[in-house]
DNA sequence: AACTCTTCCAACCGCGATAAG
DNA sequence: GCTTATCGCGGTTGGAAGAGT
């Protein structure tokens, strides 16, 4: 015999989360910390599954995601790290702080893919001696889509950076549009009813968040998640987090030079100009 | 105003690797 | 060592929202 099913697939809800389930799972990992999603469904009464709670977890609520619109120095990370990689999301995910590889992925099908082709698309036109006229017909379509590279920078800074500000959106909108709560479906353990009841406040400080090695602070005054070393003390930002992360996995596989190189490649500012040539080429596309 | 088309992204599905019994 | 479930990943899809006609 193997293990039991973690769950049956009968009676297992589909389809977007609602805010009280995204309640109920955050409670839930606050207090039993990430992993064991096998017994999520079953301890916290959610009819979804434990793939269903890890990814809703990994993707949307777990503290330190930032959404929104990518910087430009993001894009071009991914552009490079797409280039080395391929689609290894996780991976490419792993070297950008604050992004989920679901997000990476999107982004690349959705803008990148697109923006690339119309690139190599007016490199060769451009190595063919082509006159201004076709330089600004394969580059009109971009003027036109509003000159999209002005309006990433300008929203860049709107991207939000905690599951606490995620949840704390989420229970905004839900409050106003559900004056009175039913216990019955949100489901029966207390920490979701004080989740519920409490203010913005207290909603962050029951959100701060513990993991294997680290634990995550949330600022009150700004909502950003700043995350502590719980071998050392050591208060780390999420970026930092994450490149101990990597220096953590270096350290304990040694068989993996190219990675590391790689690593020091990406974080070379020489590197990064070239990464920042390309997409000022990008944005002088939407120019045109 | 109503309809169609396109874009975007959250969530699902399937698969390989790994772990548990 | 075998069987079976879980985990994590990448590909794909469904539907909401916006744009165009």
């Amino acid at each position: 015999m193997g293990r039991p099913p973690c769950c049956d697939k009968v009676g297992i809800k589909k389809g977007p989360w609602t805010p009280e389930e995204d309640i109920i799972l955050v409670s839930y990992v606050q207090e039993h910390g990430p992993g064991n999603w096998r017994s999520v469904p079953t301890n916290t009464g959610l009819l979804r599954c434990s793939k269903s709670c890890r990814l809703r977890w990994s993707n949307y609520l777990r503290p330190g995601i930032k959404r929104g619109n990518f910087t430009t120095h993001e894009e071009g990370m991914i552009v490079h790290l797409q280039a080395l990689l391929g689609n290894k999301w996780a991976a490419i995910a792993s070297y950008l702080p604050q992004r989920t590889d679901n997000d990476i992925k999107n982004h690349w099908n959705t803008h990148l893919k697109k923006k690339l082709r119309k690139f190599q698309s007016a490199l060769e036109f451009s190595s063919m001696a082509a006159t201004d006229e076709i330089v600004y017909e394969i580059f009109d379509d971009s003027t036109r889509a509003g000159s999209s590279n002005v309006k990433l920078n300008q929203s860049s800074s709107s991207s939000y950076a905690s599951s606490t500000e995620n949840i704390c959106r989420l229970l905004q909108g839900w409050m106003r549009s559900t004056p009175k709560i039913n216990d019955n479906s949100i489901g029966s353990t207390s920490a979701n009813c004080d989740l519920l009841s409490c203010g913005d406040d207290q909603l962050e400080s029951i959100l701060s968040f513990e993991n294997t090695n680290n634990v995550a602070l949330v600022d009150k005054s700004t909502s950003k998640t700043t995350f502590q070393d719980s071998e050392n003390g050591e208060k780390l930002n999420p970026e930092r987090k994450q490149k101990v992360g990597h220096q953590k996995n270096l350290n304990n596989d040694n068989d993996n030079p190219p990675l590391s190189f790689l690593e020091k490649w990406l974080l070379d500012e020489s590197t990064a100009g070239q990464v920042e040539d390309m997409n000022q080429m990008m944005e002088l596309s939407s120019i045109f």
